[in-house]
DNA sequence: TGCATATATCGTTATATCGCGATATAAACA
DNA sequence: TGTTTATATCGCGATATAACGATATATGCA
């Protein structure tokens, strides 16, 4: 894992709003029950907004911390992103984190 | 571990200053060797500072970043501050991370 | 007491981050 | 084609962070 990588995750995480997101994107049945769309896809973008409460352009902001984090990855179907967490990344950081830190 | 102080702890880890303070002061021996005081007192802030380079005050700043997060404690004996990783703190924020992220 | 050393604090400047509303872009649909 | 919906991007003001030099504080020593 490069440093400025390593450095990015440990930025996106330095904002609660971020870990919420993240949080919630862990279980999205739990937090997430009413999309219509099948949660196995990610959760949409505007989904997440709401459950923040902060405007639109905030949490796209959020997203795209995020994802250039590579802490999540999204897909695009039609006109909605959905977004997943990528616990692959987020398992090597922990690995990582717990080797050197 | 409360919110407040997740967050405190995230932050300080953000910065790359920090983060290499955090793994010098986890093998003194390897990077302190030349330090007079026994490095189980722990290690001296002005030895920290000549190691990052940075100034004097820049140093002072970071140090009390990570001592406001838990992260490192601090021991006077006489005109020396003597810093210490806090490995309870530190081992418990990577179990908060590997149970809640 | 006076001086040197170690560290913290202050004041400043530069840069980054956060949050917003407005606007741009892209897809869906009438 | 025009309109709606979903998301990204832009531009801004407010606040936070980082770095520095200067100065304050505290200890040790002559």
């Amino acid at each position: 894992m490069s440093t400025v990588t390593l450095d990015e995750m440990l930025k996106a995480l330095s904002h609660p709003v971020r870990r919420d997101i993240l949080h919630w994107l862990k279980q999205p049945e739990l937090y997430f029950a009413d999309q219509e769309p099948p949660l196995s896809l990610g959760v949409c973008a505007g989904k997440i907004e709401r459950k923040t409460g902060l405007s639109q352009s905030t949490v796209s902001a959020h997203l795209a911390t995020l994802q250039r984090a590579g802490l999540v990855h999204s897909k695009k179907v039609g006109q909605w992103h959905f977004f997943c967490r990528n616990d692959a990344q987020i398992q090597q950081l922990l690995a990582h984190l717990s080797q050197d830190l």
